[in-house]
RNA sequence: GCGGGGGUAGUCAAGCUGGACAACGGCGCGGGACUUAAGAUCCCGUCCUUAGUGGUUCAUGGGUUCGAAUCCCAUCCCCCGCACCA
């Protein structure tokens, strides 16, 4: 259906960019610089992405309309494994992999050309451009594109990262950190770019607690180390084989599976033998801290891939554990298959050892009652402890069982006891996920220890308050996120920034065997913009992006002819770099998804603010929400899985651009529905329709709803304008594609045929929709005849001279007539022949005016009113019902604000104005109209209606 | 827990620097016009009531105010982030 849309797109796109509108030269213009965060090139995009980065075309159009040199920018960000693990799976005819391909356009002859990392690189960087963005006619400067493993790129990184050291910024210390045992470092992350399996799994941190049995120990591993005040047993699986692994000069019993994952995170250990599960039960071991001999019992529900397969036991405030004693204490056979005394095992009672709000002594216990489980494999026994661990670490406190610890609050005493056993050499760190992850690759992902790992510290106090100062002159969309990010940049701490293993980026300049990581290598691009075009050009190599180069463009740091001298590059065209950036920089926008307020969005202003001097600090951040599927991501049995050039065609590029700057505010996520999309579709052919029959119109009377429906373009304008300071394209959409639209047909449905007032109108109009729909728009420009690009014309400007406050207060006027003659129709259910309208007599609009002179003094009363009418004799005269009148009004005029008063005191001729519009009237509804005065002593009133008429309430009779 | 956001008529969704609010707009639904018919389009209606200018609403309960969906307090419910994923 939408082909001749398709078609327009093509053309207005190639027009617009033979004449470079979308390249951004320095000149005398104010300039404007917006971005949207580039994506990763990770796979196709889908409809949902379009979402952000049309709001940033949109928005640069405005701009570039308002008389701005917009800069408009874009570059992917390649950084990662993604394209290395999808060039594997190619190369391995992963089936899922090239369907995925096929369905998202991918010609099957290309598919043998992506085996290698760098052609998806290159294959997507093209995709994006000509699919997606050149596809929704951006008016980006595609001159300036950049990807992150360019060389020139990469040596502007490599000088980034300088900088950071340069100002003491990058630390180097240990780090555990998920990383696949064959592919090396990982990110866990729900979205799942470098998983097969457990996207949502957390790193957990567990204490390793250390139990001396003989010459060895058994180690258990606990969440929870703050509650060994209230050891009372030892958990073994009896059915599992542990293994004897040696530690420095101690041999420790833990599971094989934690052996295993153990071994990436500590040095030395030595498997040395193993030992059943079921020759430990029924011993004894030394507990640490409380330093006495517990019991060994069996506990099926120690698993051996959880922790070390080892379990503490905590009845008081683990449920698990308590479940498990009460269960063992009643099973006479159990007890004797273990050979345990059961007057012993019986002997053992929880120790209470926290106090919490709401709880007993012994919450475990008394929430297994509470709840009724009385099964070891009940599910709820989870929930149990997830309700404990919670309100105790919250709002509990150890009580005096626990030593020098009695008193303090969970969440401390937590942090204090394990130190404590650390430094006593009784307990150890060891990191887990907290369920199974697997690599993309196949192999199981573990925690890792990286002993020489380099961070930024964005901790860094000077840094952060600089930045959240700077922060406070920004303008930040939405306000929540301004109120929001004061919080972030304090909670920001240093941050891993480099990684090993298989992975593309930019080699660390003080060791190359790091590669930095994905996020450190994307928060300061938006100035290397202002020179990208220079290095993809080739007037400058990406050798010459020495040091002294970047200091010197960047920075102003160094002399023209030394860094000319030493670079090579020629003393004017570095002149001409040093101006680019000073004029285009700082960038006025960055537009990204609400996923990049935690991570980029601070890491980007911190980088900003440590390196680069206050002038270039970013002026304004934009934060869109979500397209979502049913389910919360895009799915295919509810549409938009399909590619984007090919919702593109569907439904036409500028649908869709309506579709998101309308659908709702940026900050709320939008469930995709093909259906709306398509509503947009035929909104703007309707509005294309109603422009062909405007352009009909040929008359050259000039009447008063002219004069109206320029008002009201003229207040359009001024109320996108105000909205546009927000960069409310919702609003502007609003009154531009619906408001308009209704204004527009209200005019021709009054009788409105002025050619002149139409040529006007759909100037102003035409031009408002360019931001938004542009291929409409300069189709529509060009049918008016106009010779150069809507897209470059000067966005309308509202003129006040041309907003006429009577002929739009009579126009409402005349609109509420029409409503109230209708309510009447319907609820009568009259076929009306006749109807008579009576305004209001001069008596009651004196009423109503003298009520507004006191309300315009503020001393309106009732009384004072009634005063005032009663002390004038022709009022007086009419006794009871000019007081009651009077009273009316008051109590009316009280309610309403001065605005509406205003709006009141325009005084409109009722009676000439309703006679005026009587033929128009007598068509809307039907039947003949006739106007009076309810002053007309010989106006026809079969019923009496017209003692009922007030002002701007004309009484109306109907036959 | 810490930090942030939200609950609006069948539905989606504006409004939330207090006042033109029974509350924009879209969809859905009902009616009418046009049409041989269907579709499209255009008009009207869509909380209750009613020959109209009345009543009750914006999670719930209080409060401030001449006036509150909009401000304050309390309560209930929901969502998001909490890290190496731009």
């Amino acid at each position: 259906m939408s082909t001749w849309t398709t078609e327009i797109e093509a053309k207005w796109q190639a027009k617009w960019y033979a004449a470079k509108i979308n390249e951004a030269e320095r000149d005398n213009r104010p300039k404007f610089m917006i971005i949207f965060a580039y994506p990763g090139l990770t796979g196709y995009l889908h409809v949902g992405h379009m979402r952000g980065y049309t709001y940033v075309d949109a928005i640069g159009r405005y701009k570039r309309m308002c008389g701005f040199n917009v800069m408009f920018p874009l570059g992917t960000h390649a950084t990662g494994n993604g394209a290395i693990s999808l060039a594997k799976r190619i190369k391995a005819h992963d089936p899922k992999t090239i369907e995925y391909l096929i369905a998202n356009g991918c010609p099957e002859d290309m598919i043998p050309n992506l085996t290698e990392p760098m052609d998806v690189v290159n294959f997507f960087n093209q995709v994006y451009q000509d699919q997606y963005w050149r596809r929704f006619g951006f008016l980006a400067d595609w001159r300036r594109f950049t990807s992150t493993t360019n060389p020139d790129y990469q040596m502007f990184i490599q000088w980034q990262f300088r900088k950071l050291n340069d100002a003491g910024l990058l630390i180097q210390k240990p780090y555990f950190a998920p990383a696949c045992v064959e592919c090396g470092p990982v990110a866990i992350d729900a979205s799942e770019t470098d998983l097969s399996k457990g996207g949502s799994a957390e790193t957990t941190e567990y204490t390793l607690l250390k139990f001396k049995y003989g010459d060895m120990f058994l180690v258990a591993a606990t969440l929870r180390p703050e509650t060994v005040y209230g050891q009372t047993n030892f958990w073994v699986n009896p059915d599992v084989e542990y293994v004897k692994v040696r530690r420095g000069d101690e041999t420790w019993v833990i599971s094989r599976p934690s052996y295993e994952k153990m071994i990436y995170q500590k040095d030395g250990l030595e498997l040395i033998g193993t030992v059943k599960g079921s020759e430990l039960v029924g011993k004894e071991a030394v507990a640490p801290v409380i330093h006495r001999p517990i019991p060994v019992l069996p506990a099926t529900f120690a698993k051996p891939e959880v922790g070390t397969g080892l379990v503490t036991s905590v009845p008081s405030d683990a449920p698990d554990d308590w479940m498990a004693l009460l269960l063992l204490q009643r099973d006479e056979q159990a007890m004797a298959r273990y050979g345990l005394d059961p007057e012993k095992v019986r002997a053992i009672k929880p120790i209470p050892i926290i106090n919490t709000k709401g709880y007993g002594p012994m919450p475990a216990v008394e929430m297994i009652e509470r709840m009724g489980i009385t099964e070891g494999d009940d599910p709820r026994l989870n929930e149990a402890k997830k309700q404990i661990y919670k309100d105790g670490f919250h709002t509990g406190r150890m009580n005096e069982t626990c030593a020098e610890f009695a008193g303090l609050r969970v969440d401390e005493a937590k942090e204090l006891i394990k130190k404590m056993m650390i430094e006593n050499g009784e307990a150890e760190v060891f990191y887990d996920l907290s369920e199974e992850v697997v690599c993309r690759c196949g192999k199981p992902v573990v925690i890792k220890k990286v002993p020489d790992q380099w961070f930024i510290d964005y901790g860094n106090v000077a840094l952060t308050e600089a930045t959240k100062a700077h922060c406070k002159t920004m303008h930040i969309i939405p306000p929540e996120f301004y109120t929001n990010v004061q919080g972030i940049l304090d909670w920001f701490r240093e941050r891993a920034c480099v990684r090993q293993g298989n992975w593309l980026g930019t080699p660390f300049p003080f060791d190359p065997k790091w590669i930095i990581e994905a996020i450190s290598d994307s928060t300061l691009y938006p100035i290397y913009y202002t020179i990208s075009n220079y290095c993809n050009s080739g007037q400058i190599r990406p050798e010459q992006l020495t040091e002294e180069f970047f200091d010197l463009v960047f920075l102003g740091k160094g002399a023209v002819p030394d860094v000319a001298a030493a670079t090579g590059i020629d003393e004017s065209l570095l002149s001409r770099i040093r101006d680019d950036v000073r004029y285009f920089y700082p960038l006025d926008i960055n537009l990204g998804g609400k996923e990049h307020m935690t991570v980029h969005f601070p890491a980007f202003l911190k980088n900003h603010v440590a390196i680069l001097p206050p002038e270039f600090w970013p002026r304004g951040i934009f934060v869109n929400w979500y397209i979502t599927g049913k389910l919360g991501k895009i799915s295919k049995s509810k549409g938009g899985a399909e590619p984007i050039p090919d919702a593109a065609e569907r439904f036409g590029v500028d649908a869709l651009r309506l579709y998101y700057a309308h659908i709702a505010a940026p900050f709320a996520d939008v469930e995709w529905d093909e259906g709306v999309v398509e509503n947009y579709a035929s909104r703007i052919e309707r509005i294309m329709r109603t422009i062909e029959e405007m352009k009909g119109l040929t008359g050259t009377e000039s009447k008063t709803i002219d004069k109206w429906l320029i008002s009201r373009m003229n207040n359009r304008a001024g109320t996108i304008a105000e909205a546009m300071n927000d960069y409310d394209l919702r609003r502007m959409a609003n009154e531009t594609y619906f408001e308009t639209l209704a204004d527009v047909r209200w005019y021709m449905r009054r009788g409105g045929n002025n050619s002149g007032t139409v040529a006007k109108v759909l100037s102003m109009w035409i031009r408002m929709m360019a931001p938004i729909t542009p291929h409409i728009a300069e189709e529509l420009w060009e049918g008016l005849g106009e010779k150069g690009f809507v897209s470059i014309a000067p966005y309308p400007e509202p003129d006040n001279e041309l907003i006429d406050s009577y002929a739009e207060v009579a126009e409402t006027y005349l609109v509420n007539v029409m409503s109230d003659i209708n309510e009447i129709l319907r609820v009568t259910g009259i076929s009306p022949k006749r109807v008579i309208l009576y305004t209001a007599p001069e008596w009651k609009r004196d009423v109503l005016s003298i009520g507004l002179e006191l309300a315009s003094g503020g001393q309106l009363t009732i009384p004072a009113l009634t005063k005032a009418v009663m002390s004038r004799d022709d009022l007086k005269r009419r006794g009871k019902e000019a007081a009651e009148f009077a009273r009316k009004i008051a109590e009316d005029l009280m309610r309403r604000a001065d605005g509406e008063r205003k709006r009141l005191s325009i005084e409109v001729d009722e009676l000439s104005y309703l006679t005026e519009s009587a033929a128009f009237l007598s068509k809307e509804v039907g039947a003949t109209v006739e106007v009076y005065s309810a002053d007309d002593a010989s106006a026809p009133d079969p019923q009496k209606k017209a003692r009922a008429a007030q002002p701007r309430r004309p009484a109306i009779y109907v036959e």
